[in-house]
DNA sequence: CGAATATTTGATAGCCATCAATTATTGTGG
DNA sequence: CCACAATAATTGATGGCTATCAAATATTCG
């Protein structure tokens, strides 16, 4: 009889079959895995990865939520990626030995699973299919990347505004009976800090989307989002 | 004896075996990848491919410049990719069926060599290399978009300016007695929309550094940069 | 050389960054 | 559970940068 390992760090699931990457393979195959896979725990602010250092490892989300971001000479901090829950990264490094060009920092506290860039390379070996879904991971991430250039090149600010409230909406939504209860991952400042532009216009340009009944603001953590539909519209034929 | 077979519109040599993803591969390989290769030219403003067709094909550029771009509702152009010699484009789309999400315009006549989608499927399973150092280039390819998004992000125009000229220098430029010659891939138009700012402000720009001597501008498609590490300086300090 | 195209230059307006001060929210300890 | 301190967000005022528009000039290429 088949037994699948548990992670007791993963509410006893089994995290590796979270992983879009895993996700693929067989329970035979998930322990294989599982039996790799190392634990730990950031708390808020902590930094997994800090830019310039050498990266061993694939780091899978397991709970929480984390920012890729990059820092300039000047301080101001560009945020590139969010990762939550099956998210992962450290895969560029698993070919190359290239330096983490951006750092990983925890925005809550975060459970991590990491499997050791050897381990990964064998993996690979034995099951190339692993590998193809990683390029189709890169594949994605690249496609997000280009369209982020594109809104930062050419759409207003309001625009920008209105991609990443889609965004969290998609990811961190919640479907009410008649809207969607969106828990932001991010302050003020932080969504300034992903669309390139400062907190105070966020806090401006957030507070017209509300008068205009697009969003409703509530509190400093959530937004409640009657009609998607409009905002979407609005996002895609402005 | 080995023989090499000759792609007569390479200008005689194998345009396979100068594509990063092909040069670790030996002659007896090349010539099995040649055989599968299709050849075709562009003329200037031809789109090679364009946004939403389905691409089923690796294209690798063998001479000529080409852009990789997008077009917002409004009709402003985002360029987000430059090509020349040896890069290579539609390698997302070997493993998925997704439609091309940016269009690729010829900037002067191009000459391409294409391998299908199958044929390169079959390739990589025969040469596993093949893949990895498709997802080498994939992870350079997003390094440089997050470069980008940090500069569009955080950094003001002058240094964007810079960023564009100095990457131009790198992939275009000959080394003089006392300085670099760069003839531009791009209109200033055209690096305007590769920054995302506007044709004037570039004037503008590129004219503040000539008064300050970082740069010569030579007509409307030359520039010469006397000392580079003066530009590189200042692009990194500010 | 001359027409077509591209770039430069100037003037103006608007948007957004910045600075400063106020107000709101959050989370903690009593 | 409330109050309060710390943190975060808002709001207002101002200035600077850059888009926009318009016109003049330069460059390129046939």
């Amino acid at each position: 009889m088949q037994v699948t390992r548990q992670c007791e760090h993963c509410q006893h699931k089994l995290c590796a079959k979270r992983v879009p990457i895993f996700s693929a393979m067989s329970t035979e195959e998930i322990n294989e895995i599982t039996d790799l896979i190392i634990r730990k725990s950031y708390v808020k602010g902590e930094a997994i990865v800090t830019e310039g250092e050498t990266i061993d490892r694939l780091v899978i989300i397991n709970s929480g939520k984390a920012k890729g971001c990059k820092y300039s000479i000047d301080g101001k901090e560009q945020i590139l990626y969010l990762y939550s829950d099956g998210d992962f990264f450290g895969e560029r490094n698993l070919l190359t030995n290239l330096k983490a060009s951006y750092s990983i920092v925890a925005l809550e506290t975060v459970h991590v699973c990491m499997i050791l860039k050897a381990d990964i390379r064998q993996l690979i070996k034995n099951h190339p299919e692993i590998g193809l879904k990683i390029m189709e991971e890169l594949t994605m991430k690249l496609e997000r990347l280009e369209n982020t250039i594109e809104q930062m090149g050419t759409r207003t600010v309001e625009i920008r505004v209105i991609g990443a409230l889609l965004e969290f909406a998609d990811k961190f939504g919640r479907e009410k009976e008649a809207g969607t209860m969106v828990a932001l991952p991010l302050s003020r400042e932080g969504i300034a800090s992903y669309i390139g532009v400062t907190r105070e216009t966020v806090s401006r340009s957030m507070n017209a989307l509300d008068e205009e009944g697009l969003i409703q603001i509530i509190g400093n953590k959530k937004i409640y989002i009657e009609n998607i539909g409009a905002l979407r519209n609005r996002f895609s034929k402005t």
